[in-house]
DNA sequence: GTCAAGGGCAGGCAAATACCTGCATGATGA
DNA sequence: TCATCATGCAGGTATTTGCCTGCCCTTGAC
């Protein structure tokens, strides 16, 4: 594979701010999530074949894909008349850093007392 | 501290069907990221505790704070006429699980990628 | 050039959302 | 008991969201 600008913006996260709102609000919406995973199973597919597997006017998925781009999670390049659309970890990844690990803190923290517990109430 | 029955039901995730649409429009609101923010500071406030730092009516708090129960993100016990509210690690757990993982894979291969094609550069 | 394919842009509409006010209810302490 | 404190419940409204239709622009094949 070889590494392109494209890509390059992918890595840095050029034209992205790294926003966690728009990163939420953009995974709150269940068609949305589709999308990336359709984009996980095959990346840099058209809108067309987006379309094709949402049941959904284009004009619609083009919103959801113009959001899930303002929050960073795809880019987009253009081959002649056709819109390839890319999935983008890093917002993610951030989110997870930023997020999700202080509240993996919280559940070790609850694990590691619940074994002291089982453990002081045995035989 | 000691293991009670509101934690073994934090754990097990006994009254919370581990939905990643509700937990993602949970967090889909900033209002409700600042509310868990709260409770990883210090957690089992009421909920006069919680409004007292959000510049916002009683019951739109309290509303926020349904939404994050229906998603498992929080549990509740009453003590007298007051209600605690206890952060539950464990849906976001899940959705990093479910969701966040096979993005990092894609993250690490694009990192790979990256790392290999500048080693090709190299003089 | 001509024409179909792929996509962009604007406007509209119904439902969901995020606030609010007003009043009711249960618990606490003098 | 009775006043007060912490919370619940029932609407009400303005904004946002998710979907649509209709029309226009570019690209590629002939």
């Amino acid at each position: 594979m070889q590494v392109n600008a494209c890509m390059i913006a992918v890595m840095t996260n050029e034209n992205a701010p790294p926003d966690a709102d728009r990163v939420f609000k953009a995974l709150a919406d269940p068609t949305r999530r589709t999308l990336l995973d359709l984009l996980v199973e095959r990346n840099g597919q058209t809108l067309g074949q987006l379309c094709a597997n949402l049941a959904m006017a284009r004009q619609s998925v083009t919103q959801h894909l113009g959001i899930l781009e303002d929050a960073g999670l795809i880019s987009t390049r253009r081959r002649g008349r056709e819109k390839l659309h890319f999935i983008n970890p890093v917002p993610l990844h951030e989110v997870y850093v930023r997020w999700v690990r202080k509240f993996e803190r919280q559940r070790l923290d609850l694990l590691h007392d619940l074994k002291q517990d089982l453990e002081g109430d045995g035989p």
